[in-house]
Order: C-alpha cells, then sequence, then structure tokens
RNA sequence: GGGCGGUUAGCUCAGUUGGUUAGAGCGUUGCGUUGACAUCGCAAAGGUCGUAGGUUCGAGUCCUAUACCGCCCACCA
C-alpha cells in the first residue's frame, strides 16, 4: 500500500497497461485458427469495428462505440469465448477526397492540374501520414483489438473482395448501368446516394406566372419554386378532372423567353388545390416531372451542366448559375409580362450532407443496384429471428425503409475509391467487367481498353467488412471460425447507410447474415441536448477528456446513465463524477492492500462461528449483484449494470463493509485473516466486474491485489489461483440465492437503520462524531443479532462502548434521554442536559404521525380486496411491515408517556 | 403526410417480466481533517413520475386520447 500514491496517476498507468497487454497478445482470442493450439470447440465471440475515416479525428462518437464495443469484448473474454474485434478503417471516399484537395488548393494546385495518377499517389501519401492516427487514439481508448488483423478497405485483400462482390452481383443482373434520375452535386461534381442528401427548412418564394396559350392570349397561371428551371420544361400539366383547365388538354403552350412549344397534358398526379393547380414539368431536373414524362414520353431537356451552370439548351441564360439564371430569366419575364407573383414560401432544400451545397436532381448515366431482391432477404431475416435489433423499436425503422427501398447508385465520379471494375473496348465497343484487369478485349482481341472512370461508393466496400475482413471471397480459416460474426455495435444514425447494406451483402455473398445481433447506440450530444459542432463551439474533445480525467472515467460515462438507443448528453461533470469513482475505487483498493501489509503471513486455523453478519451480508449483496449484472448483460442493459456496480462497490462495499472490516481486523488473528479474505475476495469480484467498463485502473489495482494476496496464500473470487493478468481472468459467476442471504441481508438491515437513526439523531442535536456517548438499547427478540453487532454499532454510531448497554427489555425507561424506535427496537441515548423536553415530545409525536400515517394506510390496505387478490407473498410482506409499524407506535407512545408532562 | 423517441428532484438522467413511502450524479443546506479516499465522510431538504381517461386488488411501469420538445422517413410544384 506504501507505494501507492493517494491519487490514481492514470497518466503513467494507462500507456504503460496497454502496451502490456498488448505485448503479452491479450487481444488475442484465446482460440485462433491462425495458431497452432487452435481449438475449435471454443466458441467465437466477434465484433467487426465501425471502421473510421482513415483520416479522421478522434471524437466522442468514437469514444462512444469503442466503449460499448470493448466492454462486450472484454466481458465475453473473461467468459471464456474466443473474443475477436476486428480493426480497421474506411478511405472515406468523398471526406478524404476532399481534405487532399484542400490541401492541394493550399499548395496552389488542384486535383484537376495534378491530374488522376498523381493525384492517387498523392492521396495515399496522405493516408500513409495520417492514417494511423485515429488507431492511435483508439489504442489510448483502450480497446482490445487484435492489431494483427487490421484491415483497410482500400487494401488488396479487400479491394479484391470488392471487386469480386460487384462481378457476381452483375453476373447475376443485380446490377446495371443506365440513365435515371440521380442527385447531383455539383461543386464535387459526382452523383450521391438518396441516404447523402439532407432536406432543410428554408424560407423563399412560391413564383405564379404565366404559361400563354400557344396562338392565344389566355394563359395558364403555373406556380414554381424554381423558376430557372423553366427553361427545361417540357410539359405542363393539369389534373384530368379540373374543370378550370380541361379545355386546354392537347393543345400548347409556350416557353417563356425561349418560345419552344411544349403541350399541355393532364395526370392525376397534380394536385388541384394546391399553387394554381397547373404544374410545369422539367423532366431533366425533378424526379416527380421525371416520373411523369416517363408515363406521357415527354422528351428531356438538360438545361444544367455538371457544375449546375446554364448550358447551350438555356438560349440567352448560357453561362449563368442556377442563382444568377433565376433572376435574370424572372426579370426578363417580368418585363414580357408574363410575372404574376411571388409569394413568400417555405422550401424544403436539398442539401449534400457533406459539403452543404444545394443538391440537384438530374438525369444521369451511372451504376446501380437493383436493391429489390437483396432487401427482401434483409428483412426476411430479421422478421424470422436470425437477426435481432437493439433495442427492438428500431426493427420496424429498418422494416420501413427496405420495404420502400429505391435503386442504391454506387457509382461516384470521384478519384478517390475502388474503381468500377468495368472496361470499354474502344475497337468493338463491348463492355468487359472482370475481376482481373483484362490486357486484350475477349471480343475482338483488341488492347484499346479503356476503364470506366467511377468509383464505388465508399458504403458499397462497407458493405462487405464483417466477411471481407475475416478473407472472404477465400475460405480462410478465419472465416470459417469467426464468421458469421456476433454483435454488429453502432449507431442507428447508419442504420440504413451501413447495418442495412451489410446485412443485404452478407446474406448474398456468404448465405449467411453477417451477425446476430445488431446494438445500436444514441448520438452523444451536449450537456443541453444539441448536436455538438465545431460552430457552436460545444464540441468536447475526448482526448482532452481523457488527458484530465482518465480513460476510465471517459468510458464509464459513456456507458453509464443513458439507455440503448437513446442520446446521451454528456457533460464533464459526469465524467469528473465518474474520475470520483475510478479514485473511490483506487482509495478502498489501496486500503485493502495495506491491510495485506499489516497481515501476519502465516494462515491461521478458522474463526470458531465462521462469518460475522457483516461478512455474510456482504457476500450475499455481491451474490446478488452477480445475478443481477447477469441479468442485465444478457438484455443488452449494460448501462443499468454499470450502475448497480457502481452502487455497491461505493454504497455497500466501501461505506459499509470496508468500515466494519476496521473493526474485525482490529481483533487480530483468525477473525483479522477471515476478514482480509473477504475483503480480498469481494474486491477481487469487483475488480473483474469493473473490469469491462474501466478496464484501466481495474488492472492496475488487481495487479497489485494479486501479488498481495499470493504471498499470503489468500484466494481469487474466482477459482483456485490468481490468473496472470485480469484482462484475461474469469467472469465471476454468481451462485442461485441460497436461503440465508434474505435473512443475513435484513439482519444487517436492521442494523443500518439503527446506526442512521443514531447518527440521524447526533446530527439535530450537533452531537459532533469526536463526542462519545452512551446508548441503551432494548432489542426484544432481535437481542442475539445486535449483542454480536455491538461493536460494530458502538463504532460506526460514534457511542462510548463503556455506556453502551443492550438488553431484551426494560423495565423501566431511562429518564432524560433521547429516544428512537427503530423497527420496533427501543434506542435511547442520554444526552445529558441535551434533552430539552418539549423539543423531544414535539420530535416524538412527529414520528408517531408519520408511523401512524403508515399504520392507517396499510391496515386499509390490507382490508381491502388486495388481501384476497395479490399473491400471498406480497400480502404477508404488507402484514409483517404493518406488525412492525403498530408495535413501533406502541412503543414510541410509552416513550411519550415516560416523558412525562 | 407517415413513423419513432422524450416529458420522473433545481440541472443531467436511470428506473424491461405492474407489487404498494420513486433512485443516482451534480447542485443546495448543516456538520465533519474518526490514519483508504476533501477526487472524501455523515446527515438533510427537494418529486401529485406532462395532462385526461381506462385496465387491475395494485400503474412511473400496460392501453387509449391529448399537449409540448426532439428525431427519422417521404419530398406537392
Amino acid at each position: 500500500m506504501t507505494d501507492l500514491p493517494k491519487t490514481y496517476d492514470f497518466q503513467a498507468a494507462e500507456r504503460r497497461i496497454y502496451q502490456w497487454w498488448e505485448e503479452r497478445g491479450y487481444f488475442k482470442p484465446r482460440s485462433d485458427p491462425r495458431r497452432p493450439d487452435f481449438d475449435p470447440a471454443v466458441e467465437p465471440f466477434v465484433i467487426s469495428i465501425p471502421p473510421p475515416n482513415v483520416t479522421g479525428e478522434l471524437h466522442l462518437g468514437h469514444a462512444m462505440f469503442v466503449s460499448m464495443e470493448d466492454l462486450m469484448i472484454r466481458y465475453h473474454r473473461m467468459k471464456g469465448y474466443a473474443a475477436l474485434w476486428v480493426p480497421g478503417s474506411d478511405h472515406a471516399g468523398i471526406a478524404t477526397q476532399l481534405q487532399v484537395e484542400r490541401m492541394l488548393i493550399a499548395e496552389g494546385t488542384s486535383r484537376e492540374a495534378l491530374g488522376r495518377e498523381a493525384f492517387e499517389q498523392r492521396t495515399w501519401e496522405w493516408k500513409a501520414k495520417y492514417g494511423g492516427i485515429i488507431q492511435q487514439q483508439i489504442r489510448r481508448l483502450g480497446a482490445s483489438c487484435d492489431w494483427e488483423r487490421e484491415r483497410f478497405t482500400l487494401d488488396p485483400g479487400l479491394s479484391r473482395a470488392v471487386r469480386e462482390a460487384f462481378v457476381r452481383l452483375y453476373d447475376k443482373g443485380l446490377i446495371y448501368r443506365g440513365p435515371r434520375m440521380i442527385n447531383w452535386s455539383p461543386g464535387l461534381k459526382t452523383a450521391v446516394s438518396d441516404l447523402e442528401v439532407e432536406y432543410s427548412q428554408e424560407p423563399g418564394f412560391l413564383y405564379h406566372f404565366k404559361y400563354m396559350l400557344d396562338g392565344s392570349d389566355e394563359y395558364i397561371p403555373v406556380a414554381t419554386t424554381r423558376p430557372e428551371t423553366i427553361l427545361g420544361d417540357t410539359a405542363v400539366a393539369v389534373h384530368p378532372e379540373d374543370e378550370r383547365y380541361r379545355a386546354f388538354v392537347g393543345r400548347s403552350v409556350i416557353v417563356p423567353i425561349l418560345g419552344r412549344k411544349i403541350p399541355v397534358i393532364a395526370d392525376d398526379y397534380v394536385d388541384r388545390a394546391f399553387g394554381t393547380g397547373a404544374l410545369k414539368i422539367t423532366p431533366a431536373h425533378d424526379p416527380n416531372d421525371y416520373a411523369i414524362s416517363q408515363r406521357h414520353n415527354l422528351p428531356l431537356i438538360n438545361m444544367l451542366d455538371d457544375s449546375a451552370i446554364v448550358n447551350e439548351n438555356g438560349g440567352p441564360y448560357q453561362g449563368l448559375s442556377r442563382e444568377e439564371a433565376r433572376k435574370r430569366l424572372w426579370d426578363d419575364m417580368r418585363a414580357a409580362d408574363l410575372v404574376i407573383r411571388e409569394e413568400p414560401y417555405q422550401l424544403n432544400v436539398p442539401r449534400s450532407q457533406r459539403g452543404g451545397e444545394i443538391i440537384e436532381p438530374r438525369v444521369s448515366t451511372q451504376w446501380f443496384v437493383r436493391i429489390q431482391p437483396l432487401a427482401e432477404a434483409a428483412l426476411a431475416a430479421v422478421r424470422d429471428g436470425r437477426i435481432k435489433i437493439v433495442p427492438e423499436r428500431f426493427t420496424k425503422v429498418y422494416y420501413n425503409w427496405l420495404e420502400n427501398i429505391e435503386d442504391w447508385c454506387i457509382s461516384r465520379q470521384l478519384w478517390w475509391g475502388h474503381r468500377i471494375p468495368v472496361w470499354y473496348c474502344q475497337d468493338c465497343n463491348e463492355q468487359i467487367v472482370s475481376r482481373e484487369d483484362p490486357t486484350a478485349c475477349p471480343h475482338c482481341g483488341g488492347n484499346h481498353l479503356r476503364q470506366d472512370e467511377d468509383v464505388l461508393d465508399t458504403w458499397f466496400s462497407s458493405a462487405l467488412w464483417p466477411f471481407s475482413t475475416l478473407g472472404w471471397p477465400e475460405q480462410t480459416p478465419d472465416l470459417r471460425y469467426f464468421y458469421p460474426t456476433s454483435v454488429m455495435e453502432t449507431g442507428y444514425d447508419i442504420l440504413f447507410f451501413w447495418v442495412a447494406r451489410m446485412i443485404m451483402m452478407g446474406l448474398e455473398f456468404t448465405g449467411e447474415v453477417p451477425f446476430h445481433t445488431v446494438y445500436l447506440h444514441g448520438l452523444v450530444r451536449d450537456e443541453n441536448g444539441q448536436k455538438m459542432s465545431k460552430t457552436k463551439g460545444n464540441v468536447i474533445d475526448p482526448l482532452l477528456v481523457m488527458d484530465e480525467l482518465g480513460t476510465d472515467a471517459l468510458r464509464f460515462s459513456m456507458l453509464v446513465g443513458s439507455a440503448p438507443g437513446n442520446d446521451m448528453n454528456l457533460s464533464v461533470k459526469k465524467v469528473e463524477a465518474n474520475r470520483n469513482f475510478a479514485n473511490k475505487v483506487w482509495n478502498a483498493s489501496r486500503f485493502i492492500l495495506g491491510v495485506l501489509d499489516n497481515l501476519p503471513a502465516a494462515p491461521v486455523e478458522l474463526v470458531e462461528g465462521g462469518w460475522t453478519l457483516a461478512d455474510s451480508w456482504v457476500w450475499g449483496r455481491l451474490q446478488a449483484l452477480l445475478r443481477d449484472v447477469e441479468r442485465l448483460f444478457a438484455v443488452h442493459q449494460y448501462g443499468e449494470a454499470g450502475r448497480q456496480i457502481y452502487e455497491f462497490f461505493w454504497s455497500e462495499f466501501a461505506d459499509w463493509y470496508v468500515e466494519i472490516a476496521k473493526i474485525q481486523l482490529a481483533e487480530g488473528g483468525a477473525r483479522a485473516r477471515e476478514t482480509a479474505e473477504t475483503l480480498v475476495r469481494v474486491l477481487d469480484a469487483c475488480l473483474r466486474l469493473l473490469h469491462p467498463f474501466t478496464p484501466f485502473v481495474t488492472e492496475e489495482l488487481w495487479g497489485h491485489l494479486r501479488a498481495a494476496a499470493q504471498q499470503h496464500g489468500l484466494r481469487p473470487f474466482t477459482g483456485q489461483e490468481w490468473p496472470e493478468a485480469l484482462i484475461i481472468a474469469a467472469w465471476p459467476e454468481g451462485q442461485p440465492e441460497e436461503g440465508w442471504e434474505a435473512q443475513k441481508i435484513a439482519e444487517f438491515s436492521l442494523v443500518q437503520e439503527i446506526i442512521r437513526s443514531i447518527r440521524n439523531l447526533r446530527a439535530e442535536r450537533k452531537v459532533t462524531p469526536g463526542r462519545r456517548i452512551g446508548a441503551i438499547i432494548a432489542a426484544g427478540e432481535r437481542l442475539p443479532v445486535l449483542q454480536e453487532q455491538a461493536r460494530t454499532i458502538a463504532a460506526l454510531a460514534f457511542l462510548d462502548p463503556q455506556q453502551f448497554t443492550l438488553s431484551a427489555a426494560l423495565s423501566e425507561p431511562p429518564q432524560g434521554a433521547a429516544s428512537l424506535v427503530v423497527s420496533s427496537v427501543e434506542v435511547y441515548l442520554p444526552l445529558a442536559g441535551m434533552v430539552d423536553t418539549s423539543a423531544e415530545r414535539a420530535r416524538l409525536q412527529g414520528e408517531m404521525h408519520d408511523i401512524q400515517t403508515q399504520v392507517t394506510r396499510l391496515e386499509s390496505l390490507l382490508g381491502s380486496s388486495f388481501a384476497q387478490k395479490a399473491p400471498a407473498s406480497v400480502v404477508n410482506k404488507e402484514r409483517q411491515k404493518l406488525a412492525t409499524y403498530q408495535d413501533t407506535l406502541s412503543k414510541l407512545k410509552t416513550q411519550l408517556d415516560s416523558l412525562g408532562e
């Protein structure tokens, strides 16, 4: 003990311990097909890490998933599973490309100036330089990943998996290329998927204008939010039953300024009640218009280029931006008397999830996955229970998305990513889809091949992650043993992006679910529930928190105090509170180590009578805790389990047992040894329980505990011998409840109550702990229990043992003493000169009033149909309470009477 | 438009087979340096569990309706 500082120096310990764990190979699964001692009979437990962006920086989202997953991995490792946590990182196409482009611009050059090959080269260099940072930061969180199995989505193996997947889907007809309405990001100049578009409410206008009928001065009033798209209009649509416009259907109207003639069509889609009831149709720039145009065989006029600049189809507006074209066209229309009015209107603007720029719906030739068949299989896997989603409410969200899913646009016009494995023969115009780079055209033998310029959506490779990281498409030993994985733990915000797609791809390529359980955690917000963002300045940096308060405190904060799937509001104060807990564990352990220092080395014979009440109590409480934790872990209630361990450790073990242990230790001899043994075993169990939550401080303390205990021949909680490290020690298993537990716990509760009441009264009377006072207790049938506990009561209630008497009953109540009744045990405190009779009377009367309330309540409860209908055990419990209250009441009455006038 | 979550102590949140005086942390108040811990100890104050109904012997917990806050999906010009 003497060599342990008063406060836990986590800074030094964390690095040292992590390095030790890693060097000793504890992060590797205990049964490993890559090693000669592989034992396939051991059940594996596997998590694939949600791969962080390779150039990312640690944020609380990482802290959350690492804490959660490391908890599960450590727990299962201790339970004896072959626990494998596969680490890795994601190339993160758009995010990384943007970062590198920013760097290039700072250098005065650009992606375009460099050209594709040089750009890719620079990006790899960037990755080499910054790619390791995030992994180091994840190590700091204590992640017990098998780093030898680390993977990267662009490494050769995973790239091979991507090609295999692409070719298989293509051969099956599940991948196709064609023109389709997609979301175009004009700044990035790439297509993005529906999921990558976010809608934001923004103020704008609804522009009302005239669509003049050809050869007439009649017009159809039309409303639009985007006047510039008039340039691409190919029809005006009205509802077929709309009396106002019925006569116009089939005639032509004139596109403003451009003068093109376009038809008036009738379509059910039009809502007569909205706007003017007439809808302009711009098939190339609006998804709904596109759908209508398909029904009516309307032509498509694309009036914007890749950068959303008006092209040659925009006539006089060619070369203008969307915003500029809108303004100019509207001005010109006003001059031509085509404008009716502008109405303020709330717009729902599609913006890029990445850059925030306005997304342009656009018809473009892209690669798509025909998702329906995959989605159906993925739905079935959850419906029939092969995959369980926790918390359950997200299954509905999952169903809803997959039931309404659209084909997935997988091509991106980027340079950083998996290039689409398709080549076009310049000689015969054939398309070649191949796992290997072809050297000649298999159709004509020509060697003028050009590979498709596009890369795949980053999520395409992520979707293969659980099996590609284990070696797929090879049937590797890893894949055979560790797949399907056990739990997919991630944030609910990527349920669609990632989880659903992994399930679809997993089922398609391996015929099995990629994991059995999906555990979704919530998002980490600031203490007011606001999303953290740099602009708001409310970001909590996990690295700083770890520096200041320790990794364990941060981890405990992520794990405890919120429910699965619920967002968590994190404040530094909360982490501080948990730092205090780590410190509590440290100091309680430090005390116990000190006890061992002073313990006679040689074993002594057992104490007669065995355990004290406190020993039995703490043991019974520990067993109850172990059972509870096991039950909670089984239903993924890790937070509640952590809270209970915290409560037990601090409020029961440290506050009560350790305090009583001090008394028992003072007896010396066999009693002291017995007590030391209990201290060691309970502490050992607690450190094991806490280890998945707070791995560092527990490992550090446990090392000291192990050494000291071994010196004294003291056994651990679990097993006969002390394993070499806590991280690989066995999980403490609870025993089924035994008959004595409830009784001992009840007896001890009485002792606690008596002590608390005395302390309470002392506090009321301002009798400081330094002042020892006398006490007279009439215990009735509880006398034997209290006699055994006399020393404890005296010590913890700060009584003078010389003036402390216990008896079954008193012939007459002591005079001039403050009195209490605790569960029908009478307590008298002779506070000489401090007892004010009238104040005492008032206090007793108040007490009686409270108890009378309970008596009345219970009497009426037991007199009601409750007594007949409720289970006997429940009723008996209430009867018992009533009896105790009644007894207490009558004793209080006696005490009151004895005060005299 | 559809769906989900939240509403519990001053603040941030737990409370999962419905069991009868509702818990924690922080904050507040009083006392305390009793040799593990002031990153602490002892004690206290503080809640009609959003509202209204219902089921039940019994509801924070189940059902219905409703208010407010937040989120997701859809994307009516």
